[in-house]
DNA sequence: AGCACGCCGACT
DNA sequence: GTCGGCGTGCTC
């Protein structure tokens, strides 16, 4: 027996199939779908096996050493899948069957599950040794930090980490990862409205098709999910349900276990290893039959999967950020249509691209303009910051603080809002002007006040906060930019009664801290919920009757397509919170923009011409939805070599691309991380043949330059 | 990715 | 003269 397998290692020249003859004794165990452990060079590597015959092109194959797992890990619908990925994203296959497993079942050495761990170096000594660039910038890693992971060494070099591991000016350091687990119990499916009850009567549950559920904020779609996942359960048939980041819906997670118990299993970004590896089993092993969890629970390996549904769908978490480059929102269509059963995507603010698809019939849009119960939508104010400034105390105006008095004085709770998209708080020099950048990335540090550091948030640097200008030697530092923190203060100052609760990403960072914050507040033992974009995500709180919006601006600046629609859509999911039950909510938006279109339109809840207006502007810019985008992102650590490369790339472009727009190659929003220098070229198209076969040549060309890094990201969510 | 082979400079 | 650094190529 002779079978094809596709080893673990990311390399583009490895991303084939190796032969392998089968010893006599492993031929029965062997599957497709099933890892092996093979010969291969010098070394010992797991594969996927993904094909078995009985005969080879080469002559003497080697045998295979092993077989890891007794299990199929990937059954024959996700093997076809990587595939397709492969195809749509150009990245490697192996890359694409490893982002559908979790980590433990990632080669190297998972047979150990319990013992995982990351491997760190630390600095040793330094004194009496001579080094030579490659390890004076290994040591250079080591500068504001004790222990540095093993994947940025070898980015450096691989040979120079070994002979600095031989020399003893490195140790190396491991570290445990633990893992723990819980679950929950039952309650029922609430009765529905009779529009809820339509929109679940108008989903066909035995064939493909792509819906697009349009309802307001408190339209109660939840509930319309988790009744359509019943009615598929009684069928005898499994559903995923996908939400943006898990830890942001605790609530909708915890509805969801409340109704479904133990035939849920709910992947958290919040999971260890172990815990993500245990959820895995359960689910390839059939013993549940719901899964919820953020964008990679698309490919979990339910077999007779009855509906798919994406909630939020307007989300950019749904793309990955990094290779391979999917969309959870297309490859739950493919799945769609392997398992022939309808994908449901909801939102109360589509993306754009999606709403043009379902207004020309391309998906079936259903639409629940009511919110349940027959609240109404919360009455939105636009206070106009250009007059209001002369009487706002800090960033507040009198009209906020005022609101926020006479909630706190009804017994009811306000969430405020800090828009800090494309924004956060750096530390100037007054006297020369100078910001304080990264050494490696050209962006401006961020301060931390509970620490009184300076924080990368590209590539992790830290410092502490110097106390003179590091450019003009003057002490004449200071923060600018509002942060959480600093709003925090200003409420205490002015409305020293309340009771504020913070959430960022600074106090919710430890497990389940984001949890208790959000059930400390519902439980009312604060009045004010302060926070960034998490605030903003369907939290559902009954008491609260006042949202307040500090800085509604800040994303409109940011230079990016798509960033009115992003006002748009995180001012309309703030004040969604208001107003929830029987009480009528109202949301207060503080502007300097008052008449731009998305600041409008927002304030009358009015999808419909947002979209219109968005619509028209995209079509005069010639952006989505009536182009496709595509976006190579060139680097390299020579910003000359980088450059003219690009230059290159760009002449390459044109002369093989008749009907595309390109356009750059210009430097990318952040023109320098981690010491990287990074170009890049738009393309515009609306139908270009050559196009995938092009880019391959251009990838294929850069394989083995180690100076330069080419990376294709379709419909790309940042440039 | 990792490991060997093979070519170059600076040392007992 | 050699030792040890890194560049190149290969892995069924």
């Amino acid at each position: 027996m002779i079978i094809g397998v596709l080893v673990e290692l990311a390399n583009k020249k490895l991303d084939k199939i190796f032969d392998y003859k089968v010893p006599a004794y492993l031929e029965k165990d062997i599957k497709i779908g099933i890892r092996v452990e093979v010969p291969f060079g010098r070394q010992v590597l797991e594969g996927f096996v993904l094909e078995i015959k009985n005969k080879s092109e080469l002559s003497d194959l080697k045998e295979i050493i092993g077989i890891v797992d007794k299990e199929i890990i990937l059954n024959e619908e996700l093997l076809e899948l990587g595939k397709s990925m492969k195809k749509e994203t150009l990245s490697l296959l192996i890359s694409c069957y490893q982002v559908m497993l979790p980590k433990a079942l990632k080669a190297k050495n998972s047979a150990s599950v319990s013992k995982k761990y990351d491997i760190y170096y630390k600095l040793n000594f330094i004194d009496n040794i001579k080094l030579n660039d490659k390890q004076e910038q290994i040591i250079e890693l080591f500068k504001n930090r004790e222990l540095v992971p093993r994947k940025e060494i070898l980015d450096i070099s691989s040979s120079s980490l070994k002979t600095l591991l031989s020399k003893n000016v490195l140790i190396e350091e491991k570290k445990e990862h633990y893992r723990m687990s819980y679950h929950d119990k039952t309650s029922d499916v609430k009765t529905l409205t009779l529009e809820q009850q339509n929109i679940v009567d108008s989903v066909n549950l035995s064939k493909y098709d792509t819906y697009l559920l349009h309802g307001v904020t408190g339209s109660g779609k939840t509930e319309v999910y988790i009744k359509l996942i019943e009615k598929v359960i009684s069928l005898g048939k499994t559903a995923i349900i996908l939400v943006p980041e898990i830890s942001l819906t605790p609530q909708m997670v915890a509805r969801f276990e409340q109704v479904f118990g133990k035939k849920i299993a709910a992947l958290h970004s919040a999971l260890s290893e172990g815990e993500k590896y245990d959820e895995y089993r359960r689910i390839y092993r059939g013993e549940v039959s719901i899964v919820i969890g953020a964008r990679s629970a698309i490919f979990a390996p339910l077999s007779n999967i009855g509906i798919i549904i994406i909630d939020e769908e307007h989300s950019d978490s749904y793309k990955q950020d990094n290779n391979p480059r999917y969309d959870a929102k297309r490859i739950a269509i493919i799945r769609g249509n392997n398992h022939n059963c309808p994908v449901l995507m909801g939102s109360a603010t589509p993306l754009l691209d999606t709403y043009a698809r379902a207004c020309k019939g391309v998906y079936k849009l259903l639409e629940l303009p009511n919110r349940v119960n027959g609240n109404s939508l919360p009455e939105v104010e636009i206070i106009d910051m250009n007059n209001e400034i002369k009487y706002s105390k800090g960033h507040f105006s009198k009209k906020l603080l005022d609101s926020i008095n006479e909630t706190i004085a009804n017994n009811e709770q306000v969430i405020l809002l800090l828009n800090r998209r494309g924004y956060s708080s750096f530390v100037s020099c007054k006297n020369c002007g100078d910001t304080i950048k990264c050494p490696h990335c050209e962006i401006s540090l961020t301060y931390h006040k509970t620490s009184n550091t300076l924080r990368c948030h590209y590539c992790g640097y830290g410092t502490s906060l110097p106390k003179v200008c590091p450019s003009c030697k003057e002490e004449a530092l200071s923060t600018l930019g509002v942060g959480t923190e600093k709003i925090e203060e200003e409420l205490s100052k002015y409305v020293p009664n309340a009771r504020v609760i913070r959430m960022d990403i600074d106090t919710t960072s430890r497990k389940g801290m984001h949890k208790k914050m959000i059930d400390a507040f519902k439980n009312h033992e604060y009045d004010v919920l302060l926070g960034t974009q998490m605030v903003a995500k369907g939290l559902d709180f009954p008491l609260v009757t006042l949202v307040g919006v500090i800085n509604a601006d800040t994303s409109l600046s940011i230079p990016d397509f798509r960033s009115s629609e992003n006002t748009f859509a995180l001012l309309n999911q703030v004040s969604g919170r208001s107003g929830r039950s029987k009480k009528q909510g109202r949301v207060l938006i503080q502007t300097f923009n008052k008449d731009h279109y998305a600041i409008e339109l927002a304030k009358k809840h009015d999808y419909k011409n947002f979209y219109l207006k968005e619509m028209d502007i995209r079509k005069q810019l010639k952006y989505p939805p009536y182009y496709y985008l595509c976006y190579l992102r060139i680097s390299g650590k020579d910003y000359k070599i980088v450059s003219t490369e690009s230059n290159k790339i760009k002449k390459a472009l044109e002369r093989n691309l008749k009907s595309t727009i390109i356009l750059g190659p210009s430097p990318c929003a952040i023109i320098r991380i981690k010491d990287t220098f990074r170009f890049g070229i738009i393309l515009k198209y609306k139908k270009e043949d050559l196009l995938i076969e092009t880019l391959e040549k251009i990838i294929n060309h850069y394989r083995d330059n180690d100076k330069i890094t080419v990376d294709i990201d379709f419909n790309p969510n940042h440039f």
